[in-house]
DNA sequence: TTGTCGGCCGATCGCCGACAA
DNA sequence: TTGTCGGCGATCGGCCGACAA
């Protein structure tokens, strides 16, 4: 899953650590996390805290709401250990600011979400994410593809209409909002990818059982020794 | 899930053992079943059927596709094991003639389950299982109500119509045919319970994997001693 | 600039009898 | 008796500009 992308349907707040970065990991944050109560050894009772080297790190989206979450895998450091100096925080002077990716979040409006119904789209999306249109057509219009966070491309049509003029989405806008089961309030994402590819995800406003499963919680490396 | 209910969707072909009934188990058979290979202990495999006592039988029918099945529980016999006398087939002389369900199985064509058209419904059927409908009204109209295998009830527009006359169920029959994922080739099943409740079932022309899931084979007890 | 609404047009759904197998 | 067909009216999807927030 491209990392840009995931991180325009992550949201700005959402940082995350590189590759041997040290962190914390709580066992008590993670528990509550879990529907079920968890019962730890003392042990690690006794440790609310416990420092880790991050080993990997991978970008996730559930197939089948496309939330995106992520894979980090965590090995603790051992008090006597030594280890190289790490950016805890994924660096970001790799990219200048004229490369950065721009994206675009919208919460869907009811009168978007709304069966038989297009897209209003934002003159400052339309202008700067999606491809030129021609306006020397009357109306302006033409195809716009996008992926989606699964390589999935959705078609949509893209016009310039109406007085006072605005852009708006019609025919492949309601096909994409019943698939991927969108509602007055979820998020959608534009970004134009460093490629100049046009990238789509979504971002729901309900909080569900969160990305992944549960099943995968796990520690990798022996804790106890 | 209801005996005749099961039996009807089944068919006159399949025929159950009671509980206590002597049968015997032949593995290889079971095992035809799998996707998988099995590899039998050579105890087992000198052993092409083991004669065993049906401790458990019941009826189930699958969440999704409705497609009946049963789940039989056997314990071996032991060779010098004595045990009481018992029928093996399911005891017919406790309904009499007069009092068993009444059911009817009518292959969907083309039109029937055409999405937009209803289902036509032979004569003997409408007749003898369905409601007994008021012809001194045109047209005769009725609502009638059946009951699946799960106990959800569906809702038919129940008309006799048409040069030459016919019966129909139309409104709600779509619904159904969608819901149910049914085909031209399937089999739809009308019976009338003792209690002269309307039930209806499915019986799917394609073979599916079967009923159940291939987990939920097991043996009851210890066949090695 | 853009959210919502009513209008409207075309596609589809689904009920109907005709007709023939 | 009943399977299939074409007709056709009702409903729905979906594109449109008007209008106001």
């Amino acid at each position: 899953l491209d990392s840009q992308l995931w991180h325009a349907c992550a949201g700005g707040m959402v940082q995350m650590p590189s590759v041997n970065a040290r962190v914390y990991y709580f066992p008590q944050g993670q528990a509550e996390h879990s529907a079920t109560n968890v019962d730890f050894p003392a042990s690690l009772r006794a440790n609310p805290a416990i420092l880790c080297r991050v080993i990997n790190v991978k970008y996730m989206a559930d197939t089948e709401t496309d939330e995106v979450y992520s894979r980090i895998r965590l090995v603790p450091i051992k008090p006597n250990e030594v280890f190289e100096d790490c950016n805890n925080e994924e660096s970001e002077n790799n990219t200048s600011a004229t490369e950065k990716p721009v994206s675009f979040a919208k919460t869907l409006t009811q009168s978007d979400a709304n069966n038989g119904g297009g897209f209003s789209v934002p003159r400052y999306c339309a202008e700067t994410i999606f491809p030129r249109l021609d306006y020397s057509t009357d109306p302006p219009v033409q195809t716009v593809l996008a992926k989606d966070v699964h390589g999935e491309v959705w078609k949509f049509r893209h016009i310039y209409r109406g007085t006072p003029r605005r852009h708006l989405l019609t025919t492949g806008w309601s096909t994409f909002v019943n698939q991927k089961k969108l509602v007055a309030g979820d998020s959608i994402v534009f970004l134009r990818s460093l490629n100049g590819e046009l990238c789509v995800g979504v971002r729901r406003s309900t909080r569900s059982t969160g990305g992944g499963d549960s099943s995968a919680w796990h520690l990798t490396g022996q804790q106890q020794q």
